[in-house]
DNA sequence: GATGAATGAGGATTCATTCAT
DNA sequence: AATGAATGAATCCTCATTCAT
C-alpha cells in the first residue's frame, strides 16, 4: 500500500483518483512543462508515487500516454468550438472567447501543451491540424464570417484574425510564469482571469470596431 | 572532406561561412524545431557535417551553445525596443511591430525559440526575463503610456495589451506550419509577411481606437 | 484423454484440455522455436490466452515449467531406448531408428528442444546428460556392440557413429523449415517421414556394412 | 587507458588485436554460447573489457553485431564449397567434408552458431537459407551427383543425404560437451578431430558404397 | 581544429515474479 | 483458478562529454 495521501508541495492532488487518472494528471503537469522530450517517464512515474514499470500496465508507452494527454486536452476544445457554432446567431463570437478562456483556465497545462505542440511543428502539425486545430479553425472562421463588424477587414485578413485571437488566448497562460514576475500577482487567479476575459473581449470588439 | 556546396535541401546554407558560424545555424534550427531536450548535440554535429567531439572546440558545452544561440535571437530585439524607445514621441509605438516582425521574419526561428523558452518557464523564464523580457516590457509599457488612444485602457489592462500583441506577433511565426497548411501559401513569403504587418499594424491601431 | 478437433490456424489445439496440458503443449512450441531465453513467460500466457501471472497457479516458474517441457519430451525416449535395449538381439539396432523417429515425429518440436539443450552446453548438458542423454547413450553403445557389422569400426569409433546417427535423426527436425524451403514440401508429413526412416535404416545398414 | 594485456582465462584472447576484433571474437563466442536471445549486450562489453556504450562506437546494434558475427562464420563455408565444387571431379565429394571440418575446427563456435541459427527457423532461415545454405546445398547437390556410387540412392533420397552429412558434421561440434563428458577427452583435440575426419569420410564412403 | 574511441549517467521498455482480489 | 496492478532487475540503446591523436 503505498499511497500517500495530502500531499503537500505543488504535486498533483490523488487522494482517490484511479491510477490512470493520477498518471494522466502528473503526465500533463510534466509534459505541458518540460514538453515531451524533456520529460522522463521515471519522473511521471516518480510524481505518482509507482515504479516506471507500473506505468506500462496503463499506458502502452511514452507517446501513447502523450497523445492520452493531448486528447484530453483538445477534445473539449473541439467541442466548445462545435457547440456554438451550432448555437449560431448573434455575440455568440465573443462567447466562444470566454468558454475557450475559461477551459483552459481549469487547465493552464492543456494550453501550455497545445502550444508545445504548435511549436513542435512538422509531424506534430499535421496530427494536430488533422484532429484539432483544423475543425477549429474552420468553425472560427464561419463564426467570424457572420460576426458584425467582420465587413471592416478584407476576406484575407480573417485568418490573421482568427490566428492572432487564437494566440492572445493560449499565449496568456504561456506567458504566465512572466506575466507573475511582472505583475507580482498570479495570472491565473480567478480575477486575473476575469480581467483577461475582459480584456480579450474588449480587444476582439474593437478588432471588430464594435461596442462591447 | 565532408562538405559539398551546392546543397538541395532545406539545411542551412553554409558554404563559406566559419565554423563557428555554421554550428550556430544548425543548432538555432534544430533548438526552435525541437527544443532544448529534443535536440541532441549529435543531430547538430551531423547537420553541420562534423564529428560531434568537434563541437566541443567551438562551444563548451549543449547549454553554452544554447545560449548563445538564444543571444543572436534575442539581443537584437531588446537594441531594436531600446532605439524606439529612445527615438520617442509619436507614432513609433506602431513601427516598434514593423520592426521587430522584421527581425523575426529574417530568422523565423528565433521566434519558436524565443517561444520555447517562454514555454518552458520557471528557471529559463528567470533568465530569460533577467536579460531581455523584462527590458523590452517595461520599453513597451512606456512607449505604449505614451500613445495616443490609450487612454481608452485602464492601467492594468495594458500589460495584458503587451503581452496580447507580443503574442500575436511571435505566435504567427510559431503557428506557420499550421496556417501553411490551412492557406496553402508560406506564411513566412515576403508577400505573407507584408500582409501579417499591415494586419499587425490595423489591430493594434484598432485597439488603441486609432485610424492606422 | 478426449481431443477435440475443429483446429484452424497453427495455434496448439486446446479445447478441452486441462490448463496445465494447454501450457505445455504452448511452452513446448514456443520454447522449441525461441529457445529459453528467447521465450517470454507473457508470450507463452498470450498463445495459451491466459494472464501471465496464471501461469503460476499451475507452475512455479518459468525454469520449473521449462524442465517440466523436456521431461514429457525426453522421458519416452529413455523409455524407448531402455525397451529395445531388454528386447536385446537381432535387428534390434535399426528399428530402435524408425522408433525414435516416430517419437520425435509425433511432437518435431521435442527434437528442437532437445537440440537447444544441447547447444546450450554447460550447466545444460550437465542435466541433460545426468538424466537422459548419458543413459541413452550406454544403451546404444550397448545395443551397437551386439549388432552384426560393427566389427568393420574400430571401437573408438563406436562413439562418434553413436553420435552421427544421433545427429543424422535428431537434425533432420531442425533443419525442417530449411528443407521445405529447398524441396517444396513438408518434411514432416506423413510420407516425408516414411522417407527419411527408410533412409535413415538405409544410411544406418550401410555403415555398418549391412544389407537393409 | 584502460586496456588489460595478456588475459588469463578463457577469455578470448585479444593482446593486440582491434577493439572491434575482440568485439568480435568475443561475441562469437558468447552467441554460440547462449544464442542469440541469451547474450547481453553488456556481457560482450564486460568480456572484450569494454563499457557497454563503446560497443555502439564499433557496431550499430546488437542485431547488426550478430549478423557482423554471422557472416565472419559463414562466408568461408560457401567459398570451400564453391572451390571445391569448381575444382570438379574426382573424390572431391570426401575432400570437402575434411575441408569444412577443418573450417568449423579452427573455431567450432562457427559450428554452434550455424546450429542455433537453424534451429531458430522461420525468419532465420529465410536469410541463412538465402544467403548461405541454399548456395551451398546447391553445390552440394551438384557435387554428389557427380560422385561414383551415388547411383546406389534414389535421387529424393539426396537431400536427406546431403541433410544427414550436414548434421554429422555440425552435430559433433555442438554435442562437443556432452562427448567431453563421455570420452572423458576434448573432442575439440587435434587427435580427436582427426580421429572424426576419418571417421566421416568413412561413413560418407560406406553410404555412398565405396572404399575410403 | 578535427576525429575515433571511450564512458558514466540516464532513458524507454521488457521481464519474471508477487500479491490482493 | 484467474486477473490487474505493482515492482526490482535487466535490457538495449542514447546522450553529453572527454581525451589522446
Amino acid at each position: 500500500m503505498n499511497r500517500r495521501m495530502a500531499r503537500a508541495g505543488k504535486k498533483t492532488d490523488d487522494s482517490a483518483l484511479s491510477t490512470r487518472e493520477r498518471i494522466l494528471l502528473s503526465s500533463e503537469r510534466l509534459f505541458a512543462e518540460k514538453g515531451f522530450a524533456g520529460t522522463a517517464i521515471r519522473d511521471i512515474a516518480a510524481d505518482v508515487g509507482l515504479n516506471p514499470a507500473s506505468l506500462y500496465n496503463h499506458f502502452p508507452g511514452k507517446q501513447e500516454l502523450y497523445e492520452a494527454v493531448l486528447d484530453r486536452a483538445l477534445a473539449p476544445v473541439a467541442e466548445i468550438v462545435r457547440e456554438i457554432a451550432e448555437a449560431g446567431e448573434g455575440e455568440t463570437d465573443l462567447m466562444i472567447i470566454d468558454r475557450i478562456v475559461d477551459h483552459f483556465a481549469r487547465r493552464p497545462e492543456w494550453a501550455t501543451l497545445l502550444q508545445h505542440e504548435t511549436l513542435a511543428g512538422g509531424e506534430s502539425i499535421t496530427r494536430l491540424a488533422g484532429r484539432w486545430l483544423a475543425p477549429i479553425y474552420e468553425q472560427a472562421l464561419g463564426a467570424i464570417r457572420r460576426s458584425p463588424g467582420v465587413a471592416s477587414w478584407q476576406d484575407e485578413d480573417l485568418p490573421l484574425l482568427i490566428c492572432g485571437m487564437h494566440n492572445m488566448v493560449l499565449g496568456y497562460f504561456s506567458m504566465a510564469p512572466f506575466l507573475e514576475r511582472m505583475l507580482g500577482q498570479d495570472p491565473r487567479s480567478p480575477e486575473a482571469l476575469d480581467r483577461q476575459k475582459l480584456f480579450l473581449r474588449q480587444a476582439a470588439a474593437r478588432m471588430l470596431g464594435r461596442e462591447v
